[in-house]
DNA sequence: ATCGGCTATTTGTATGACAAATTGATGCCG
DNA sequence: CGGCATCAATTTGTCATACAAATAGCCGAT
């Protein structure tokens, strides 16, 4: 089967593959996977290749490689459950509403607490970025243009924090934005519903009022935790 | 926390030798790398086992290889920043005073907000667990001890929140209190002070009281913060 | 029944060969 | 002289094979 988009390599492919297998729990917590030469061949990959791949999943704790015993896939609990990769596959088959809802959360504590430390430490820079990302929602004309401006107005904004350990969590950000724009409710009539919540978050970045930040970003997260609500409950 | 000293196997070594290399500056962003033939010579170690270890890498964000190309070190800003072994070689070199900043910080986002939601969804077993570390703590005889349980407690609360997104963050809690731990001035007269703390938030857990509980883990985070600041002003 | 060593199995490592990509040079032509 | 296509050299990507190291489970001795 081929991948949507441009498949990179083999062992890449591989990771892809069978990240998905094991996220979406089609190969279960606990199962042993066939030896490497097998599994290797079953592929269609040389065992140099599956090994590098599994290497990859190994680092992202889906995976446990013993000698004699063989490879075991591992309970969720040691999986890197932030990294960008396993986020995609949690969200590959259709995510249940319970990790929609754990997104949202995230979202909720993450996003205010940004806010207001970008209000307090961007620099001149940094709010330019943000202003160019708005100015980039105001003006979207379809919903794809949109979609790609409001992920890039929360990335600057946590760049603005300063703390790199907060950007990071972008991932995660960018995951539940994902989510929402599948699942809200949106048309080419009211796509910019957000657009005014994102101004007020703009402008109390740009006056350094961490408070207001914070309670503007607060009220856009709630917003989006309500529709998605309705579209939960009305599916 | 990974074995110390411990020499699992080759790609593992290769790894954290290469990773400590690149986080710590040694090997400057944008740098390219020997060729792999070349490289895998001066480590002494085969070229399969060395791309196992680039191919881990490389998904953590640290370096980017390309044919013809070779292999770079990549800019700060692609690392994964949240991955337990990166957090580990940042403090692996006396860690900078911002960087412990930028880690307080985290705390003091994630952990109140952890414990409002452990309030509100932990079940009794998530509970018992919590308890079970506090009177660890409790019963601590040494900073070793204390360490471990304190530790647990923290992992605990996480885990209570029943959100896996969260839980996964406790890479960096753990990273934080490492650092505090090596950081604060205590020894064996007063390594217990932060107990009464703890147990305001175990105790607010278990009423399920998410403002208490919040409240009391600001609190908690707050002191730790002004304890590492006056060693660092002290220093 | 317990202990200790043996063996079979699986991952770990090494080596050598070739494929694929792509940069930079080379040389042709306008 | 400049622009373009072509080609060669370099580096990573992939494959195949062989052997090393670890160890779970068996087997035998006590």
């Amino acid at each position: 089967m081929v991948k949507l988009g441009a498949v990179r390599n083999l062992h890449h492919q591989v990771i892809q593959e069978l990240g998905r297998l094991i996220v979406s729990g089609e190969l279960a917590a606990g199962k042993s996977l066939p030896r490497e030469e097998i599994l290797a061949e079953r592929m269609n990959v040389s065992r140099t290749a599956l090994r590098e791949a599994m290497k990859v999943l190994s680092a992202k704790g889906l995976i446990e490689s013993r000698q004699k015993t063989g490879t075991r896939v591992r309970d969720e609990t040691h999986w890197n459950q932030l990294d960008a990769d396993v986020l995609a596959w949690r969200c590959a088959s259709m995510p249940t509403d319970s990790f929609v809802d754990k997104l949202v959360e995230m979202r909720e504590i993450i996003e205010p607490a940004a806010a207001a430390t970008a209000a307090r430490r961007r620099s001149p820079e940094q709010l330019t970025a943000l202003e160019v990302a708005y100015e980039a929602m105001a003006s979207a004309e379809d919903l794809d243009a949109w979609t790609v401006a409001d992920l890039a107005f929360h990335e600057s904004m946590l760049k603005a924090t300063n703390n790199e350990l907060l950007t990071s969590l972008f991932s995660v950000i960018e995951t539940a934005l994902g989510t929402y724009f599948v699942l809200s409710a949106r048309n080419s009539a009211n796509f910019k519903n957000a657009l005014p919540q994102h101004f007020k978050v703009y402008e109390a970045i740009r006056r350094k009022q961490p408070e207001v930040a914070r309670q503007a970003m607060i009220k856009m997260v709630a917003d989006s935790r309500s529709n998605i609500r309705r579209q939960q409950s009305g599916k």
